[in-house]
This record gives structure tokens, C-alpha cells and sequence, in this order.
DNA sequence: TCCCTCCGTGCAACCGTTTGCATTAAACTT
DNA sequence: AAGTTTAATGCAAACGGTTGCACGGAGGGA
């Protein structure tokens, strides 16, 4: 058996209460005592039982962080990963462990459980996995919540950080009108997604008035041919990719069908995937800092666990221009 | 507040006791009681306290996954990512939550806090997050753990699972000499990691008496040079390469300066990467299949928990070859 | 019919910390 | 010097389950 609070407290010959003052702070108790019990803590090589802590005080010291794990690809992206990293050691730097909590439909008890057991003291949460019933739980218990992502309209009443789409999109493809070429095309997976529909608005907003065409990939069974439409008869001369997997397709038909690029088509795509830069040509990206993002939920909902305030909060993290071959500067 | 067993014991007219008993099924309780509590469990939704049943019984219903947050590498590789899918799985499956714990050594204490304060109730940890205080600690308390990958010679004494490094690379080189190549060189970081050691050891013993030439990608300054002189002055027809990162750079090297793959050089590298198969041309793979290895790790670790037996277990989690183009047949 | 088993249940202690309240002694006030 | 504040500590009751032991009653064997 470890050694408990009152072994130390016999040990120094005090009452176990003042040896849990000395190890939490709080109350003032002579430096004196304080020595002696710090020494037998020391020697005894104690430490707290984090469960009778937890069940004493009500807090657990933990945050969940939800994950979408019908979704394979997250943990394919490398989105997905820096976050998880980034929230681990935020949350170990401010004292909290980080458990990761299965927010799969069909599972879906699991993310709820945590909250209805009190085995979490605070919930990080892609929207797409919040559910009614784990909605209601939140909102009625006022249970600590941030969303990783914006989450759809409608749905404000929550606390969130997401990466700016909307501006990596103008940012992207002011790039790219920037270095001469005249008529990008958007593609991404499909509009229903927050983060594409985002990307969408933003190329919307500064092609206003300018040709626009945003390719839905998962609407297009022969993407070469749509490819040589979108070149030879709408004189597309660029893309925006929402993600790396299209990027990686989109080249790949181009290249394959004797396509130079940057020379024939400029490519920029979203999320600095390691492999980016070791394309042929190594590729533009806009670099979505998924770490910092992870970072700022954690300190929200740590915030929020902490002080009860800050309700509601919302912030977006900055995207960045990378800029590689993909967008070689043309010729006029 | 939210309702405790208390509560449902007064409601039906039972004590407290007979409650838990029907929850975890610990003794016979006659039908038409355990009905009542069932009814009164649903109509209040309680739900048992976690912290309150782990403090009672020691035990958590949490395992604890070691990441090693120094090499931010194992964020951008899907190999750690899949196995932390799987390990969340598992574990939900049998019960029992997941805790990702950091096991930085400049952090250092995460993860030996965890098991002095009794937070989990065994750990998932790769060999190189194994430091002394943990393997004293683990080794003191027969505290359950088990390895994510073979631990280097002379740590043997705890469970372990691992891909079987050494049988992937010689399912490669084997793969490779039936498709018509003669001499391949394999491309690893170094050998001072365990998986890259094994690796070098499965293509010693399948060239054993033949032309064999490793290289080590940490100590190459010009990696075209050696191409240039691996293909001209030795005669080096393909690689095995150890990560994808160096498969990239090969091949973009490769073909950046003529080479067609896989006419003139073939190439397999380890780790169905997603985007593998996008390459041009597709790469063959060897499949590492970390969904299984994370999910034999949660068995083993949490049968370890469970009846404290299959100490120094391991288990070897076979790859398979999937063939793509890059390994195309040769004409001879 | 008597004794023994076994089923179903209750009692109460226990798990290790925290914390409100009480207590004492010392240090100020005035 | 008496009264009042303050610092340092102890006491004991929580916190919500679990579990060993005990006990009454029903059923079964002799």
C-alpha cells in the first residue's frame, strides 16, 4: 500500500488536515511545519491519490477531447494530430491530464458518459459531434465545452476556435491572382462542411464579379475530364484545393496528361502537409496552424473550468501564406 | 446535485448496498428488485459517479497511451495516428478510457505521476518514452505496461508488440528480386532505432551473400550524388525505403534528374502512407498495420490489468506487401 | 421435525482528501 | 489589562460507492 496523507501526518506528528493545506496552499501554516511535512513528503516519497482527490473535490483534472473516429481520415490528417499534441501539453502545463473520448454515432454514449459520471472536468469537441443529447447536457450543467471548429449556423451558443477558411481561401487566391494567373478554380470535397463551405465563401467574396467555379470532388467520377472542361473550355488557369488528397489527384491527372506546373496551372492547397514540399514542384500551401489552434481551446475551456466566465467566447486562428513552386510567377 | 445510489436505494426501499449490487451484477438479487432498480435508475437517469467508484475500488477504468511530444514526427505520420485510434477503440470496447500522456523527458514526470497517483490502471508506452523512475516504478508494482514496439536488447523483461520490421523488409527485398531486380539498397534514417536495426537486419539475411549497401539518409549531405553513384558504379537497380519522407525524396530526386520508375529504378517503402497511392508511379508499400498493433497492445495491457497474469507477453503483428506500380515486373 | 444450505438483503466500515468550524495562543488595540 | 484580531492548527463530517460479514427465511435432506 502507498503511503497516505496521514502517514505523513503521524509521521510529523500534525492532523492529516494540515498536511492537505500544506500541499495545496491553502492556508497559512508556519514555515516550520511546513518544513517538516515537505521533508517526510520527501522522504516517504509520497504523493496524492489522484482519485480521492478527484472524488473529494469534485474536479477530476482532466479534459476530453472528443474524436470523430468514424471518420478515419483524421488520423490520417496531420490536422487532426498537432491539435491532439498541442492540447496535451497545453493541458499538462495548466495541470490537466487529457483523455481522448469516442464521439462515433453508433458508439455515442461514450463522450455523454464522461459528463454524466463526472470522470472529466471539461469537454474539447469537433461541432460534428455534438449531438442533442450531449447539447442539452452541456447547456443545462453549464458544463465546460469548447468546439474545435466553427460550428454550423444556428448553433452560436457555444464556445469555439476554428483556423480562418474564409480568409486562407482570399489569401490563397489573392496569391495567385497576384502572380498573374487570372482565373482560379475551388475544388473541395463538398459544401457541407463548415470548414468548405468557408473556403467557399471567401473565394466567392473576392472573385465577386469575377468568373467563379467550385468543383465539388465528391460529385465528380472522372475528374480528368472534368479538369480538361474546366481548362480548355472556361480557361481556368489555377486551383485551390481544400485539402492535400485533391491536391495530390488534381497534379496527378494534370501531370499525367502532360501538364507543366506551374507553367499550365498554378496550385495552391490548404494545410502544410509535410509531403507539400516534396512535390513536383513542391507545392504553395496556406498553413492552417492547427497547433496554436489545439493551444487556444485548451486555454478556453481550461478558463472556463477555472473561473466559470468567458462563456461564449470565440476565436479564430490566422492562416499563413506558404509559398513554394506550385505558383511560380508568370509570364505575362 | 445529480442523484447517487442513495437516492435510488430510498426510492425503491432498498439500501444502498443491494443498488450497487444490481449495477455491477455482484451478487443475486432477486428479479423483482433488481426490476425496481433498473426502473429507478432510468426514470432518475443516474448515472454512477466515476471518481466516487474508483476511489472505492482502486481501480480507474483508464489506461494511459505514452507520446513522445519531443519528435513532433509522430504527429505528421500516420503510423502513431492509426494506433491511437485503435487504442481508443479497444479500450472503449473493454471498458476503459484512454489518458494521453506526455513522456517528454524534459517534462518527465507526466507519466510516473500517473501511476504514483494511482490516475490509470496501466500504461501503452514506446520503448524510447521508458525511462529509469517509470521502469523501476512499473517493474516495483507489477504495474501493468506493455511496450509499443520491441524494446532494445537487454530490456526484455516487459510485454511487448511490435510490426514485424524485420519480416516487412524481407517481404520487400523478396518482392523486389521476383519482379526482376537484382540489386536493391535500402534507405533508412540510421540504425540506431530499433524498427530501422530490424529492418536492416531482414535485408542482410534475405541478401545474405550478395551485394548489400544501407543507406544511412541522417548521414548524406547530397543525395543525388549517392543516387548517382549507388545507380552508376554499383549497379543499384532499387530500394527499400524505411519512411515515406525518404521514398519522397528518392523518387523526387529520381526523376528530377530522368530516371523513370520504375524502368529504370524500382522502389517499396514501408508504411501504406495514404498518399502512396497517388504517387507517380503509385508506390508499392509494405503495410504496417498499426490499427492491429495498437489494438493488440489494449488487450494484452488490459488483460494484464485484469487477472495480473501474461506478464512478458509479446506478439509480432505481421506486414503485407501491397503492390503498386512502383515495382513493376521487368523485362529481363 | 430438526438441522444445514443457500438465497437475498441490510449494516457499517472503509477508500484518502478536503474543508467548515472550532480552538488555542500569540499579537495587537486602546 | 482587558478586549479584539489574527495566525496556526485540529476535529470531524462529508464526498458516493463497494464489500465483508451477518442475518432471516426458504428449501432440502435426514
Amino acid at each position: 500500500m502507498a503511503y497516505t496523507i496521514k502517514d505523513i501526518a503521524k509521521k510529523v506528528g500534525v492532523s492529516p488536515s494540515t498536511v492537505s493545506r500544506v500541499i495545496n496552499g491553502t492556508a497559512t501554516i508556519s514555515d516550520e511545519t511546513t518544513q517538516k511535512i515537505r521533508a517526510a513528503m520527501e522522504e516517504l516519497n509520497y504523493h496524492p491519490n489522484s482519485m480521492a482527490r478527484s472524488f473529494a473535490t469534485g474536479l477530476t483534472k482532466t479534459i476530453a477531447l472528443v474524436i470523430d473516429a468514424d471518420n478515419e481520415k483524421n488520423f490520417a490528417n496531420s490536422f487532426f494530430n498537432r491539435s491532439v499534441f498541442a492540447i496535451e501539453k497545453q493541458a499538462q502545463e495548466e495541470g490537466f491530464n487529457l483523455l481522448i473520448a469516442n464521439g462515433n454515432k453508433s458508439v455515442g454514449v461514450s463522450a455523454s458518459q464522461l459528463v454524466y459520471e463526472k470522470k472529466v472536468d471539461g469537454l474539447i469537441i469537433p461541432p460534428n459531434c455534438m449531438n442533442k443529447e450531449l447539447e442539452n447536457l452541456v447547456k443545462k450543467d453549464e458544463f465546460p465545452c469548447v468546439l474545435l471548429g466553427k460550428p454550423a449556423k444556428g448553433k452560436k451558443t457555444f464556445s469555439w476556435v476554428d483556423i480562418d477558411n474564409c480568409g486562407g481561401s482570399k489569401l490563397a487566391i489573392r496569391h495567385l491572382l497576384n502572380q498573374g494567373y487570372r482565373r482560379p478554380v475551388l475544388f473541395v470535397e463538398n459544401e457541407e462542411t463548415v470548414f468548405d463551405s468557408e473556403r467557399a465563401f471567401g473565394y466567392r467574396e473576392v472573385l465577386a464579379g469575377k468568373c467563379q467555379i467550385i468543383v465539388h470532388m465528391d460529385e465528380e467520377a472522372n475528374l480528368w475530364e472534368k479538369l480538361f472542361a474546366l481548362y480548355t473550355k472556361e480557361k481556368m488557369d489555377s486551383a485551390i484545393c481544400s485539402n492535400n488528397e485533391i491536391a495530390f489527384r488534381v497534379s496527378r491527372e494534370l501531370k499525367q496528361h502532360g501538364f507543366a506546373l506551374p507553367d499550365d496551372f498554378g496550385m495552391v492547397t490548404f494545410d502544410n502537409y509535410p509531403l507539400a514540399e516534396y512535390m513536383e514542384p513542391p507545392l504553395s500551401v496556406i498553413d492552417v496552424d492547427t497547433y496554436t489552434l489545439g493551444m487556444v481551446a485548451t486555454k478556453q475551456l481550461i478558463a472556463m473550468i477555472q473561473n466559470k466566465k468567458a462563456k461564449n467566447a470565440c476565436e479564430i486562428i490566422p492562416t499563413k501564406l506558404i509559398e513554394r513552386e506550385s505558383t511560380r510567377k508568370r509570364k505575362e
